[in-house]
DNA sequence: TGAGGATGCCAC
DNA sequence: AAACGTGGCATCCTCA
């Protein structure tokens, strides 16, 4: 029994779902309408009922809140994702396949948008408002104060406009705080708005462009060997879902007090620059934030440049770097490049973290961050406001930020890292006996990497300072990297290797690992013959740009071409373990609280630690194919606080 | 004064 | 950085 179900959403809560599963007809049931409600969830709890939703991240949290849950899912928006030439949009999708024109949501409501934005704005003319404070701008490199414009006047300039009230009042994003604060923020119409046979229409189609397009979708994913890469994908979402509803507690003050001592540091290393350099830039304020600045300074004044190099202006008239990566070889010519780096530093971490997080706080105390699952290119999952896949860690001053996120009272956080997950992929994959054979005898590859790098015996090589640069020239070694960039990425790690020892570097680990070269080679060769490539569960990866008679296009398919199968493969692992995780952790009392990429993080009771921890190692290490040759180990960690866990 | 490119940098 | 890959995000700057 097939039913496509879609929702509505409306003034903050549930306003109705409607579901098909006859194509050309569907049926509305209000959210108020209790027994319908339950008569229609005893149905989708059928074991042999699939419900098919698009965009299933969106309605089945909706759904949940009418007391309605599917046993089984179906989203045709990831459908077409792991198709990759189809539109994710479900009213694209329904024009394409079915020749459907669908009203757009927007449309649908608009002339009440329009009214409410009438009175809105009429409402903001009618009184005063506070003038804005003055703000802080760089121009050109020069500090400039700048009055923005009364926000009255801004809403008068609209309503002169005549039209496009919602949609011009959107754009502004000056100014709009204060109004917010005192009228709310501008709403816009909703299903509850319009008449409401036109509400009905309107929700009823979408179940019923769903109903038409799984079909079709389904006859091509089976066509391209996709079922069991797409089930993988229903069975993982659930715990996905519970992810961003269970978010993770934040310690406030201390984000506060991080951002005060980050603006210390950078008001102190800000003047010292001032006192140094100011003079060379016509005694103007020095922003280091500013690179074109940065590189007038570094190359134009000051003239820092690297014994043998020639001091040119770069082609194309593009400025020269001033990245972290370029500025380190400086360090030692002048002590402003020290200085630029390290402002630099604690800018990033006050406004991309100490600043930006709290503001996104929810009333639980907790960040909820938005997890996507049809953004990338390779099926990881992406996550934003904020991106919780990208805290700081590999600094002492970036563990700080993680410090900020803490576990409940009584509760820790458990996280479960896959050891060395893609080079064990590939390993498996090229059945390269050298690389399997390290991990079979309990060898750590990341380590050995280090040691060879860094000259030092394996029991000399510290986790931050030589693992974490060796996986980046490790996996840059496997993923095609060129002797000129593993010579700078040799050069940012202290390493002063020539090209030619790079070169032979290359050379010698693909002699080693020369299962791995085979495999490497037969892959770009599959990429070449069919414009994709594939991992081993099945998932694909078209690289059009592999016959593109542009150069740069070719090479850099290439490389992703390369890439794909394994970052895939090791992707697929981890969505493996949590679509069995699934029916497994809610009764053990235990909260999923974010995946990373190789990673999970729990937030569990203090007791249940030593239960736990057995079944969820248990799962990731066997959530592999069974064809799969290398050994899976995860690293456990534990702690109250995320910046300062400890191997359990 | 907002959109979007360029630059730089956080994570895996 | 310039030719390891996958992401998201803040700031500066130019342009309209
Ligand atoms: N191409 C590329 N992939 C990376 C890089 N850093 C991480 N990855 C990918 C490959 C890793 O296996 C995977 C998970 O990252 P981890 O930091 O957990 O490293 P890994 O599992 O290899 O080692 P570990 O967990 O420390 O034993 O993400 C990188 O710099 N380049
Ligand atoms: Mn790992
Ligand atoms: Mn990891």
């Amino acid at each position: 029994m097939l039913i496509a179900v879609d929702t509505e959403w409306a003034r903050d809560k549930p306003f109705c779902l409607s579901f098909s599963s006859q194509p050309g007809t569907a049926t509305v049931i209000r959210a108020d309408q209790v027994q319908a409600l339950t008569a229609f969830n005893e149905q989708l709890q059928e074991p042999e009922t699939l419900t098919v939703l698009h965009n299933a991240l969106y309605d089945l949290p909706v759904l949940a809140q009418m007391g309605v849950y599917p046993a089984k899912i179906a989203d045709t928006m990831v459908m077409a994702y792991l198709l990759q030439d189809e539109p994710q949009a479900l009213k694209q999708l329904a024009y394409r396949h079915c020749g459907m024109i669908m009203t757009d949501y927007k449309d649908m409501v608009e002339a009440k948008t329009e009214e409410l934005a009438l009175d809105y704005l009429l409402q903001i003319v009618s009184q005063p408002w506070p003038k804005p404070a003055p703000v802080l701008e760089w121009a050109k490199g020069e500090p400039k104060v700048r009055q923005p414009q009364n926000i009255q006047r801004k809403a008068l300039r609209i309503l002169k406009a005549g039209k496009d009230f919602a949609l011009k009042w959107k754009t502004i994003s000056e100014g709009k705080e204060i109004v917010e604060e005192r009228l709310g923020p501008l709403r816009a119409g909703e299903l509850c708005d319009i008449p409401h046979e036109d509400a009905v229409f309107y929700a009823a189609r979408d179940a019923d462009a769903t109903i038409r397009i799984y079909p079709i979708l389904w006859e091509r994913i089976q066509s391209q060997g996709l079922e069991g890469t797409f089930w993988r994908d229903m069975r993982m979402l659930p715990m996905v879902i519970n992810m961003m509803k269970n978010g993770i507690l934040i310690d406030q003050e201390k984000f506060a007090e991080l951002s005060q001592y980050f603006q210390t540091k950078m008001d102190q290393i800000q003047g010292r620059i001032q006192l140094q350099v100011g003079k060379l830039l016509d005694n103007k304020v020095v922003n280091p934030g500013s690179s074109q600045q940065m590189a007038t300074l570094i190359y134009d004044k000051l003239e820092l440049h690297l014994k043998g190099g020639k001091h040119k202006a770069k082609k194309g008239g593009k400025q020269k770097s001033t990245a972290a990566e370029v500025l380190k070889r400086y360090v030692g010519l002048h002590p402003v490049v020290k200085d630029i780096m390290d402002w630099r530093g604690y800018q990033k971490l006050k406004s991309t973290y100490a600043d930006a997080i709290p503001k996104l706080v929810k009333e639980d105390g907790r960040i909820h961050t938005h997890l996507k699952v049809t953004r990338t290119s390779t099926g990881r999952l992406s996550s934003a406001s904020p991106n919780l896949m990208a805290q700081p860690v590999r600094s002492e001053e970036g563990r700080r930020i993680r410090d900020c996120f803490i576990a409940a009272p009584g509760y820790v956080l458990v996280s479960g890292d896959y050891s060395a997950i893609e080079m064990k992929v590939v390993a498996s994959e090229s059945a390269d006996g050298r690389m399997l054979e390290i991990f079979w005898s309990g060898g750590d590859i990341h380590t050995q990497t280090a040691s060879d790098m860094f000259g030092i015996p394996t029991d000399k090589v510290d986790a931050k300072k030589h693992r974490y640069p060796a996986k980046r020239v490790g996996f840059g070694i496997l993923y095609m990297i060129t002797a000129e960039g593993l010579q700078r990425e040799l050069a940012a790690d202290g390493v002063d290797w020539t090209l030619q020892e790079c070169e032979d570097k290359i050379k010698a680990w693909f002699r080693i690992y020369s299962g791995v070269a085979d495999y490497m080679k037969r892959n770009g060769e599959f990429a070449k013959r069919y414009g994709y490539v594939k991992d081993m569960w099945g998932r694909r990866r078209y690289v059009p740009g592999i016959r593109s008679t542009n150069k740069w296009i070719r090479m850099e398919a290439e490389r992703q071409a390369g890439n794909a199968p394994i970052q895939m493969g090791a992707q697929g692992i981890i969505k493996e373990a949590m679509g069995r995780l699934v029916p497994v952790y809610p009764d053990l009392g235990i909260k999923p609280l974010l995946q990373i990429h190789d990673e999970i993080l729990w937030e569990m009771p203090e007791e249940m630690v030593s239960v736990a921890l057995p079944i969820i190692e248990e799962i990731m290490c066997a959530s592999v194919p069974s064809t799969f040759l290398a050994p899976v180990a995860v690293d456990f960690e534990i702690g109250k606080r995320w910046g300062s866990m400890k191997d359990y």
